[in-house]
DNA sequence: AGAAACATGTAAGGTGTTACATGATTCG
DNA sequence: CGAATCATGTAACACCTTACATGTTTCT
């Protein structure tokens, strides 16, 4: 249940609502783990059943402002800890490429090169967001600079795959 | 419902049990999309009643060999030639990386470190079956190829980033 | 005053995981 | 004849997605 532990991560960085913690997982957290605001505000009340958080404080508009609790701390640390295990990769990309034999040459070649300019913007994007901020100073930019840098490694990897992928195919 | 596309192109090659299938998923497609057998069987028999595949055989020990009706090749080609969605990420190292400022720095170093590791060894695997098999001929070979490589490509740039966040990450 | 942003929640339906449950056939 | 493999299925539970539903505060 890595949603619980992503909630326990930002709220151990500061006390935040619900709607702050999903504004967290739409900008910073975008490229790693994504959340929808039903699962947030679930998910949340499930651990305040569980004694991990707490409702610190209540704001305006029925603003709830949750802080980690001991219990909370503890199991953040245990998770971060603990050897992950090998996840099991689950690509539509790869699970589409796996089966573009079944498509004449020439649309093959299409979504390998589809493939190609998607990464490419992407790392347009990464660019400009890597330039866009500070990435020194409190840990969550640091690890911030870290988790881009990989997407950065990743987008170039892939466009570099799909270039390859292109000569390997028959030619059209 | 990705589960579905793999299973149809898999029945495109040639008709198949869910046991055969099964196996499929643990072997050849076990980079690109897993699945369990509780999901094959079930899959099967609403794929059945939607009318894209059809017991076509039934053999010994009650084994019904699953094969595509023209409905479901239909679906397979609308599937292949889609362009597909970029897909929200959800990566499990990647959320730890990012609260890796919470740990001691000398542990935040072995999980870095842990996971070079695991990636060499991943290689290791992954060059052994490159090398064990002939990947010309039927389409799916020439796939399988293209999909091999990009998980050898994918180990090594994740091994190259851990190392260098190991550079970035403050001294111990 | 109206729009945008803040703020929370519920319900239905889909997808995935784990565990249970059963039996037939083949091979040594 | 016993073990391994072949072969299928169900049930409970966890997790995720989409859509609906509602109300407040701030800014212009």
């Amino acid at each position: 249940m890595s949603l619980r532990h992503a909630l326990l991560g930002l709220l151990a960085d500061r006390p935040s609502s619900g709607y702050d913690l999903m504004k967290l997982f739409d900008t910073t957290l975008a490229s790693v783990w994504k959340a929808t605001q039903s699962q947030v505000y679930g998910e949340l009340t499930r651990m305040t059943d569980a004694g991990l958080v707490e409702v610190a404080a209540e704001g305006p508009r029925g603003r709830k402002e949750y802080a980690l609790l001991p219990d909370g701390r503890a199991e953040l640390q245990r998770w971060l800890t603990t050897p992950a295990q090998p996840q099991p990769l689950r690509s539509e990309w790869m699970l589409r490429v796996f089966f573009l034999g079944f498509l004449p040459a020439e649309q093959a070649r299409e979504q390998l090169e589809g493939m190609a300019e998607a990464e490419a913007r992407q790392i347009v994007e990464l660019e400009a967001l890597l330039a866009s901020r500070d990435w020194t100073g409190d840990p969550l930019s640091v690890s911030g600079r870290l988790v881009l840098e990989y997407g950065l490694r990743g987008s170039a990897m892939k466009q570099e795959w799909a270039r390859w992928a292109l000569g390997e195919l028959p030619a059209s």
